[in-house]
DNA sequence: ACATATTTGCTGAACACTCATTCAAAATAT
DNA sequence: ATATTTTGAATGAGTGTTCAGCAAATATGT
């Protein structure tokens, strides 16, 4: 099936000016693409849900009323309920491990601004919202029953921490620092999942707030490398 | 909860015999107790369901078979599932609460051996099973989106952090220490709530490792106050 | 160029099933 | 005998899934 479709594009392609090319392409992307954006738009009204209502009250209804379709569509998508939850949370992991990724990436070279960007991109914008921590804060609550769910948070963590660890034994050796590195990097990762949790909780918590708290840990911890306002 | 159920016929079955005094005795605080014994029971059977299937799996019948009890017995005892679940947090929190108030009256004078005391009876045999910490976290994942169970969690926070602070700035003015108390608390209290998350999901974590990565960081946080071992 | 056939994305009603709740009846205690 | 506690079947609301069919886009035949 899709090889005729594209024989016959290719064929009309041929046909067609050069300028007209082009928009055949991207007539032919956007079709294509279509499913993909309608995707898109259920995980995003999936997120939304489990936002607004929590794990157990998100339905199938619910989200397709969220992204203005109709019932079946996600039936339709995705094969199952199941299937577009996975298909959610691997999406908040992929976006995730890009963010840190890039991170890491302009942090530069030096240990100390690594740890540093690492830190402060878990408190980003568009990674640190409320919509976004209450999605992955409904899995958290599900994972232990579920070990896709497990799975995918973990995932996460291993990566992470396994740089995390790398920085500070880094650090540790750079500064003749006397702790035990497994545990202060335990820590210093446990500690910024609990801040997610608690900004998700919305006490009077701010982002910043958060942040300003991870930073002091950073202070304590690697006194010789930072101050308030960054890797010296 | 197969013991409960054997214990009361044997009950039934001592009035019957000889000891009337003794059985008339525990059979009016049987019959008194009854109501808040199948509350406990009842509850109990809550939280190994929300520990074993999660939050969004956890239904009635699978409570009242964890008790061994019937179907409708929960709607008796308690109004509703929805109460039942109150209870079992508000259960919980209350536990919580009791175990650190009694591991701070016990801890004598100095605020560094309460602060010690408090992080350590967080990772109590008690209170850190994987049962009730599974159980924590499904309220959670929850909470963000019912007010009740919000305040049941967040009422654990508040008086706890509350003494956090007042013993981190405490030992900041013995010891000379330059951070800031706020964020320091803050992070303290998140390391232990994110410690509990990953004991929980079920990494090699286990709850002496958990305890020992929360003390790696009151050393550095502290030096002058702690080792390894305990306060100074 | 036009008509027809096919594919594709989507709809919404029907269906099957789960589960909280109710309640009349039974068991048990007083 | 009365009150209390427990049972378990019945109820009904809610929800995930299925599917026949619609409409627009696309391909095919003339």
């Amino acid at each position: 099936m899709h090889l005729r479709l594209k024989k016959n594009s290719t064929a009309v392609r041929m046909k067609l000016t050069s300028a007209a090319q082009d928009a055949t392409d991207t007539e032919k992307r956007g079709r294509k693409a279509s499913k993909e954006t309608r995707r898109q738009q259920l995980i995003e009204a999936t997120i939304d849900s489990l936002a607004k209502r929590g794990y157990s009250e998100t339905t199938l209804a619910d989200v397709a009323d969220g992204a203005g379709l109709s019932r079946g569509i996600v039936n339709f998508h995705f094969e199952s309920k199941e299937k577009l939850l996975i298909a959610t949370l691997q999406y908040m992991a992929d976006e995730y491990a890009a963010n840190w990724g890039a991170a890491l990436d302009k942090a530069g070279d030096e240990a100390a601004a690594q740890l540093w960007a690492l830190v402060a991109c878990d408190f980003d914008r568009k990674i640190c919202t409320k919509r976004k921590l209450a999605a992955w804060c409904a899995f958290w609550g599900e994972a232990k029953s579920r070990p896709t769910y497990q799975a995918l948070c973990g995932a996460r963590d291993v990566k992470y921490q396994e740089i995390f660890l790398a920085l500070c034994q880094k650090l540790k050796d750079e500064g003749g620092y006397a702790y035990e590195p497994e545990g202060m990097t335990l820590a210093l990762c446990a500690s910024m999942e609990g801040l997610w949790l608690r900004l998700m909780m919305g006490d009077g918590l701010t982002r910043e707030k958060a942040h300003a708290a991870a930073v002091e840990y950073l202070l304590v911890a690697f006194p010789r490398h930072f101050t308030r306002e960054g890797p010296k």
